[in-house]
DNA sequence: CGCCTTTGACCGGCGC
DNA sequence: GCGCCGGTCAAAGGCG
C-alpha cells in the first residue's frame, strides 16, 4: 500500500491507445536501453504507472532496467548495452532471426499491449473516480458552509429583532439562545426583574460578539491556519466564538463504545491533568484545546465505571478559533447540543435545526441525557447503541473516519435507544424527544450526505462511509485518497496516534 | 527546541 | 473549621 504512486496528473503517453507501445521504436535511431536508462521522465513515469498495477514490488528507479531484463529473459533477446548493435544487425541480417521467434515476440508484445490498454482504461476509470469524489467533496463543503452562513445570518437577525422590539419584554420561550446561559444559571436566585435586565445585557453581548466573529474572519489571526500543520480550516459559523465563562459551564458528554483510549475529534488537545474520580476505578484525564492560544475548550476523557469499554468524553466551552474540517462535525454537534440544552427551544438553537420533512421518520427513542443533578448542566449523547451493530468509528484506521462517523452516529435513528430526559431541577427547559429529533435530523441534512448513505449497507457500506468520511475530512486530497483506499482494503488501526495510544493505554487501563 | 505528558501541589466549592 | 472532591497549575522530564 505504502508503495503506491498514483499520479494522475499527466496522460500516460505509452498507454495511450493512439500510440502503440513498441519497445523497439521507443527511441528512434536505436540506443533504446541507454536513452531510457538515462531517464526520459515521461517514459519513466509510464513505467512507474505500470508498477501501480503490478504485483511485483518494483523500485521506481530500477523499472527501466527490469523491463529490459524482462525482454531479455522472456524473449531470449540480448537487450543489454549492445542493443543498438543487435537491432541494427538484425535489420541488416534480415532473415537471421527465425520467423517463429518473431511470431512469438509479436504475440507477447500484443499481449503486453492489451494488458497495457486494460491498465490504461483502469487508470482512466480511477482518475474519473478521483475527480468525482473531489467534486462531490467540494460541492458538499460549499453546501455545508452555505447552510452554516444562512443559519448565522438568521440568528443575527433574530438577535437584532429581539433587541429592538423586546428590550423591556418579559422573557419569552423563544429567547435568543446565547442570551439563555446567564438566564439559566441565575434561574434559582434571580427575580423576574433581574432576569429582564440581565437578558438585555446578554443580548447586547450577543450582538457584540457576532460583530467580533465577523471581524475575526478578516483578522490576521486566521493566518495562523495557513500553516502546514492544518492545510485548510473552516470557520464554524454556527459555533459561537465566546469566552463567556457561563458558556463554559455547559457540558456536552459523548458516550461511545470504543477500544481506542481517546476518540479523535479533529482538534489538538493537550493533557493538563489526570485525577482519580470518586466512584470510578479509571482515571479521568483533562485536556485543553491547543489549536489557538486562549481557547477555552476543555474536555475530560474517562472510561465509564459501569462498562469500561465505554469511553465518556465531556466537552466544555466553545472554540474561539477556526476549526479544521475534521473538527467541525464534532464541534457543531457539541455546540448544538449545548445550545439546545441551554435554550430549550427549537427556535433558538442556532438556526441549526428547523422543522423538517424527515421529522416523521424518526424512530424513537434516541439517546440523549440531560442532567441537572451534575454541578453543571450536562447533555449526554449516548452513542453506545449503534443502529447497525458495530459502531462506525471503531475498526477504521483513519481518524477522519471516526471524526465524522462518531457525531453522526449519534443522530442515526434506527431505534438506537432511549432518550433519557431528566428535568429534575430544570423547570426552565422544555425539550421533547420530537424537538431533539427534529434538530438532529436537520443536522443530518446539513452534514455531508455520504455519511448516512452508507448506513444501510453492511461491510462495504461501512468501508465506503469511512472512505468518504476520510476524503471529506481531509483537505489534502491525496492523503484522503490513500486513507480511503486503506479503508476500503480493510485496514485496521486505532483512532489515535500510536504514541497517544500507548500513553493512554497506560493511563486509562 | 518545542510540544507533550506526568504528577504532586494547590485552590475553591460544598457538605458536615 | 475541616475534610472531601473536582479541577487546575506548573515543574520536571520525555520525545521527535
Amino acid at each position: 500500500m505504502g508503495n503506491f504512486t498514483l499520479d494522475t496528473s499527466e496522460p500516460l503517453v505509452l498507454f495511450n491507445k493512439t500510440s502503440r507501445w513498441n519497445p523497439f521504436s521507443m527511441v528512434p535511431g536505436g540506443a533504446a536501453a541507454d536513452v531510457v536508462a538515462e531517464g526520459q521522465d515521461n517514459r519513466r513515469n509510464v513505467l512507474s504507472e505500470m508498477d501501480l498495477f503490478s504485483t511485483r514490488n518494483h523500485s521506481h528507479n530500477r523499472v527501466v532496467v527490469k523491463k529490459e531484463n524482462f525482454l531479455g529473459n522472456d524473449l531470449d533477446l540480448n537487450t543489454g548495452l549492445n542493443l543498438v548493435t543487435m537491432v541494427s544487425n538484425r535489420s541488416k541480417m534480415g532473415d537471421d532471426i527465425s520467423t517463429t521467434g518473431e511470431d512469438q515476440t509479436i504475440d507477447k508484445l500484443k499481449d503486453i499491449q492489451n494488458e497495457l490498454e486494460r491498465m490504461n482504461i483502469e487508470n482512466q476509470r480511477l482518475r474519473e473516480m478521483c475527480l468525482q469524489v473531489s467534486n462531490n467533496y467540494n460541492a458538499l463543503q460549499t453546501h455545508f458552509v452555505t447552510l452554516m452562513h444562512q443559519q448565522e445570518q438568521e440568528m443575527r437577525n433574530e438577535n437584532i429583532q429581539n433587541l429592538d422590539q423586546n428590550a423591556n419584554d418579559h422573557l419569552s420561550h423563544d429567547q435568543v439562545s446565547v442570551a439563555v446561559p446567564r438566564q439559566f444559571m441565575e434561574l434559582r436566585q434571580s427575580t423576574h426583574d433581574h432576569l429582564i435586565s440581565r437578558d438585555s445585557s446578554s443580548e447586547e453581548k450577543t450582538i457584540d460578539r457576532d460583530t467580533k466573529t465577523i471581524a475575526r474572519e478578516d483578522t490576521p489571526d486566521s493566518d495562523v491556519w495557513t500553516s502546514n500543520k492544518v492545510p485548510k480550516l473552516v470557520v464554524p459559523e454556527n459555533i459561537e466564538h465566546t469566552n463567556d465563562p457561563t458558556m463554559r459551564k455547559v457540558r456536552v458528554s459523548v458516550r461511545a463504545r470504543s477500544e481506542a483510549p481517546m476518540i479523535s475529534d479533529g482538534c489538538q488537545w493537550r493533557k493538563y491533568g489526570q485525577k482519580m474520580a470518586k466512584g470510578n476505578p479509571c482515571p479521568r484525564a483533562y485536556y485543553r484545546c491547543t489549536m489557538a492560544v486562549g481557547c477555552p475548550v476543555r474536555k475530560q476523557v474517562q472510561r465509564w465505571a459501569d462498562d469500561q469499554t465505554i469511553l465518556v468524553t465531556t466537552y466544555e466551552g466553545t472554540h474561539n478559533h477556526p476549526l479544521p474540517p475534521a473538527a467541525v462535525a464534532m464541534a457543531s454537534t457539541t455546540s448544538a447540543a449545548a445550545t439546545m440544552l441551554l435554550s430549550g427551544s427549537t427556535s433558538s438553537v442556532d438556526g441549526f435545526m428547523n422543522s423538517n420533512l424527515l421529522a416523521q421518520a424518526i424512530r424513537p427513542p434516541n439517546i440523549a441525557t440531560i442532567s441537572a443533578s451534575a454541578p453543571f448542566p450536562t447533555i449526554t449523547l449516548d452513542l453506545t447503541h449503534p443502529p447497525n451493530s458495530t459502531p462506525i468509528f471503531e475498526g477504521y484506521n483513519n481518524p477522519a473516519a471516526s471524526q465524522f462517523a462518531m457525531p453522526l452516529q449519534a443522530f442515526h435513528q434506527g431505534g438506537s435507544g432511549a432518550m433519557v430526559y431528566n428535568q429534575s431541577r430544570f423547570s426552565g427547559l422544555h425539550l421533547s424527544n420530537n424537538e431533539l429529533s427534529n434538530q438532529v435530523l436537520q443536522y443530518q441534512q446539513t452534514a455531508p450526505p455520504q455519511h448516512h448513505q452508507s448506513q444501510p449497507h453492511a461491510s462495504f457500506g461501512h468501508s465506503l462511509s469511512a472512505a468518504t468520511a476520510a476524503i471529506t475530512a481531509d483537505p489534502n486530497f491525496t492523503a484522503a485518497l490513500a486513507a480511503a483506499i486503506t479503508s476500503i482494503m480493510g485496514g485496521n488501526g486505532s483512532t489515535i496516534s500510536p504514541k497517544n495510544e500507548e500513553n493512554n493505554n497506560r493511563e486509562m487501563g
